[in-house]
This record gives structure tokens, sequence and C-alpha cells, in this order.
DNA sequence: TATACTTATGTGTATATACAAGTCAAGGCT
DNA sequence: AGCCTTGACTTGTATATACACATAAGTATA
């Protein structure tokens, strides 16, 4: 009876970047999560209502750029802020496209959320150091918008 | 009609952690999911199957607290892993803890995906450079620590 | 102009994730 | 012994996420 095992090499396994990414995702987007509750408004709510406001009328395929996420994902996560009241979407223009903006309640809504993300937000930076976040942050992007070698949506300038 | 929008202060939202890090999640776990796709194994399954590896017999319990998951989720991802043969659950033991091992068939497909998983590192290593990986990683392993000051599941050393 | 290709989004399905509340066994207290 | 609390998971429910495939409108093309 040959132990398995012993053939199993799992050095280097804990420095997997899937792993310590979902992981410290996971962890943070609680902080903030909790932190902004009372509002509210989630953190994935948040990033979409800020992406929306900063962008108004912004089409769905260019929020997924921003967001680098999939469209699938896109569609149900604005279905529910729709839902909520939160954001109208409008009817297919050209291209088929979708453009989005704020409604009044959409607004209110981040308003809300603003200073509670904030709270929270300054919370993380204390934690990790101003100067340290603002570096890693950026590096993130970096390597974010490097590790689209995979055949992930292209961010187009002109969007 | 007051244009609400110029009451809204967005600066600073771009440094989101919440967002960041979710954000490069998607992106890396999806690489390393296409990258070992063919073994069967997905990188979140790799984490579980990797960390019962190291620690079988294993309680969920103590797995909750290296990943630093919920465990609502992990009951969840065991029993996917259950019916797909890989682990072995075992009854309730003392203090109704379930410890996990893995099966024959678990540790051939953890065998199989661990080239497949070297190949995806290696390429995101190369992508970021090893030493700044090795840094960085180290880091994000202080930061979620320190960002258990949310109610989080503590690290008992025992464990 | 009929055909093929591309773009932008939607649907079906599956997994990942968490919170709130539930269960049920062990230990501790009176 | 009977009750109370705690610990370790489980269940109900909701959101987040992606892939494969579908749809339909524009675009190029034979």
């Amino acid at each position: 009876m040959t132990d398995m095992l012993a053939n199993l090499d799992l050095t280097g396994t804990g420095y997997c970047a899937s792993l310590n990414f979902r992981r410290i995702s996971r962890i943070v987007t609680r902080m903030y999560d909790t932190a902004m509750q009372e509002s509210g408004v989630r953190s994935t709510q948040f990033a979409i209502l800020v992406g929306i406001a900063k962008l108004q009328p912004v089409a769905m395929g260019t929020l997924t750029k921003v967001l680098m996420l999939d469209s699938s994902t896109l569609t149900r996560s604005l279905r529910l802020l729709q839902k909520e009241g939160m954001i109208e979407i409008s009817k297919r223009a050209a291209m088929r496209r979708r453009f989005l903006k704020l409604t009044r309640p959409g607004e209110k809504a981040l308003q809300r959320s603003l200073p509670l993300w904030r709270a929270a937000h300054a919370r993380f930076v204390a934690t990790v150091g101003a100067e340290y976040w603002f570096k890693l942050r950026n590096e993130l992007e970096t390597i974010a918008k490097s590790a689209r070698m995979t055949k992930f949506t292209q961010i187009t300038p002109e969007d």
C-alpha cells in the first residue's frame, strides 16, 4: 500500500495567487460591507453605482471593461439595482447597446453610502498604511491589466 | 432642477480596496482556472484539496480558519468534492467535529492538477516578478490577518 | 443581395460566497 | 438531575461570478 501523498509535492502552493487574492478579497469585502450595511448598499453595488456616476450615460460594455467583469455578471447585478430603483437602463440603442444612468433614488443611495464607505476605507488605509496602499493599488491595476493576456476583454482607450 | 451629482464627491473611490481586490481576484482566478481546466479541478477546489492534503485528517473548523472563509461556504464546497468522490467526510466526532481526508481519486485529481497549477503559477509569477510576488504575498497575508479586526474567525495557534 | 462575421447583450446552468437562524451535542452551574 | 451556554457544523436565502450558448443588429463580403 504505497502512500500516494508522498508523491505529492505541494511546495509553493501557499503562494497561489488565486488563493491569496480570493482570500483577501473575501475578508476586505466583508469589512467594507459590514461598515456600509446600514446604507443598504453593498460594496459590489457601490462599485457599480460609482462607475455609472462617473461615466453616465454609460454603455454596459464600457462598464464591463472598467470593472473587468463578465457581461453576464453585470447584466444580473444591474437588474438588482434596477429593481431597487437605483438605476435606469435604456432601451437598446444603436449597436444593441444599453445605456445606464443613476436615478434620483440611486444618487441618494450613493450619497448615503459615501460617508460609510469613506469610514471603512479610512480604516483599511490606516491598517496597511496610506502610501503603501497607494503604491500597491496602482500595482494591482497594472497586474490586472497585464493579466488580460488571458482572452479577457480588452480595455479600449476610446471608451 | 439642482444637479445632485454636483454634490457627490467621488474622489478616491477608485482606491476602494474591496473593488481592487475583487477585481484582481476575478481576473487571476480565471487565469488559473483556464489553465487547470482539463484537470477537472478549479482553483477553489484546488485550494481546498491542498489544504486537506497538508493537514489531513483535518476538521472543517480548522480549514475555515486557514482559508479564512465562512463555514457555510466550506460546507457547500466540500459537498461538491465529496459528490465527485475526491474527499471523505467523517461522521460527527467529539465536539460535533467532522474530519476530512483525501480519497484515492482525490489524490489522483490533485496530482493531475498540480503540474497545470505550476504552469499557471509560473506564468503569473513571471508576469509580476518572482521577488515582488514573494514579498507581496506575504504582505497580503499580513493584511488579511490584521483585517480580522472585523469580527471574523480568529486563527487559534493550536490548530 | 444573400452570406458570413462581429458586436452587445441576454439566458441557462453551475459554482462561490456570506448572513441569519437552526440543530444538536458537550460542559458548566445551581 | 435540570437548565444554560457554547461550539461546530447545517440550512434557508440572497448575491456574485463565469462559461457556453443564444439572439439579433450591424458590417463586411462574395
